[in-house]
DNA sequence: CGCGGGGTTGAAAGGCCTCAAAACGTGTGG
DNA sequence: CCACACGTTTTGAGGCCTTTCAACCCCGCG
């Protein structure tokens, strides 16, 4: 009944070291990793528990409520982290992107699924192991509980989208969101690119897809932005600021 | 734009020590307290930066926006932790009962509100000093990342509630867990006690006043609960976990 | 006794969902 | 190169759940 789990992004207080370019394991298998901006760790002295993989499109990471024995760090693509009820109803908790951590709860159990959007690289890490890591890196433990803390924000900014805001604004805010999200890993630009599908993008907003559909729709007709493959271009960020104000 | 903030319960998996009662800061001012479970450590040492502090019912003890100069630990009594929209829609993004602590995300600016339920006795403990602390105890930064982590277990529990359950199915998983927190300071009754106005239950679960009212009255009649002064009474335990489940 | 805050209930409106069909894009095979 | 199939997206029409607006009740308090 009482599962955790959780993604983590790189803390959203600037970290100089990785504001440029994160590139966890350089090697493979993997001898140093970036783990949420902790770098002063030597992964060779635990072997090869940490590997470097690729899944492709589609396929799953991560199964809810499998066995946890690894945490993650994704190194390119896209990975929507996402829980369901019985039912199939199915809300997505996080999208992780280049540099995030998967797996911040160190629980038994998974309580998410991770599924790649795009063909992802990750690092898979022991996660037993890694805890043991933990007791050995007082300073990682405090980079973690720091990149924890920011997740916890994070949700708490997305429960006020998901119980108090409209389409337009929930939409509006995505899109600001991941056009920062973006911006942190590439550059800045007008450009947004969109690895998820309508259906996708609705769990995440607690929409439906017709929903998410329309309201595209809207905005581009609104000229806020413009719809393009596997994205959108936004047009004016200031009317787009002002429905995801707040 | 990027605020931190958050509360935090004892970690939900079992931690004997505190099970039975959450008695942090037994003397004012504190020489000792349970954080986050987490009990060897002598606040003395610290001087009088930490205080013991009594607040009535309705009274602000954090404001959104402001300033974070100290974290907290409630003692007696309950807190409302929600953030606001410049329009003035609110979210509630927790409820901190006797044991909770709040400030877990070390933020230099609260990004939410704290506001007493009830009459609160809590703990407050001066921000920079803690953060100091958190240097020399690598076990209660540990507890702390631990906390962190469940504290977001949760919060993507209740974005699933936000994103994708009715108004029943919100209101009875609602009651379910107010029950499952007292029993763990308590023990656990059929009663469960909502020192909460509707109005905070609705900015909890995303509903308007109206709605939580009418969805109590529809659980009602249907025999799941009793509306009693200032709580209910649960009649229909099963029933209500057929809701509330998932 | 009247006022104000919280709670309940009713009627009507509205935003989002559901059901449905058509448009679009992409990959496959003739 | 086109035809076709399949999955996704878009658009339309209608319905439902929650909200909105409003009235009324209850109770504590000055």
């Amino acid at each position: 009944m009482l599962h955790h789990y959780e993604i983590s992004r790189h803390s959203h207080h600037a970290i100089p070291a990785m504001r440029s370019a994160p590139s966890p394991c350089e090697t493979c298998p993997v001898r140093k990793a970036s783990i949420c901006g902790y770098d002063g760790l030597d992964l060779s002295r635990f072997g090869d528990m940490t590997k470097r993989l690729t899944k492709p499109a589609k396929s799953t990471i991560v199964d809810q409520g499998n066995q946890a024995d690894a945490v993650f760090t994704v190194v390119s693509g896209a990975v929507l982290l996402s829980k369901s009820l019985p039912d199939g109803r199915r809300q997505v908790v996080g999208i992780a992107l280049p540099g995030d951590f998967i797996g911040l709860s160190m629980a038994e159990v998974h309580g998410f699924s991770a599924t790649a959007l795009t063909q992802v690289e990750y690092c898979r890490i022991d996660r037993a192991r890694f805890s043991e890591m933990l007791d050995e890196e007082p300073r990682l433990v405090r980079r973690l509980y720091a990149t924890s803390a920011s997740e916890l924000t994070f949700a708490q900014e997305h429960m006020i989208l998901l119980g108090r805001r409209s389409a337009d604004e929930k939409l509006a805010t995505f899109l600001l969101n991941m056009r920062e999200r973006w911006a942190r890993i590439r550059s800045a630009s007008a450009r947004v690119d969109l690895p998820l599908t309508r259906q996708d993008i609705g769990d995440y907003l607690g929409l439906t897809i017709e929903t998410v559909s329309r309201t595209f729709s809207k905005l581009a007709k609104q000229k806020l932005i413009a719809i393009i493959p596997d994205g959108i271009r936004i047009l004016d960020l200031a009317g787009l600021a002002a429905l995801g104000s707040g």
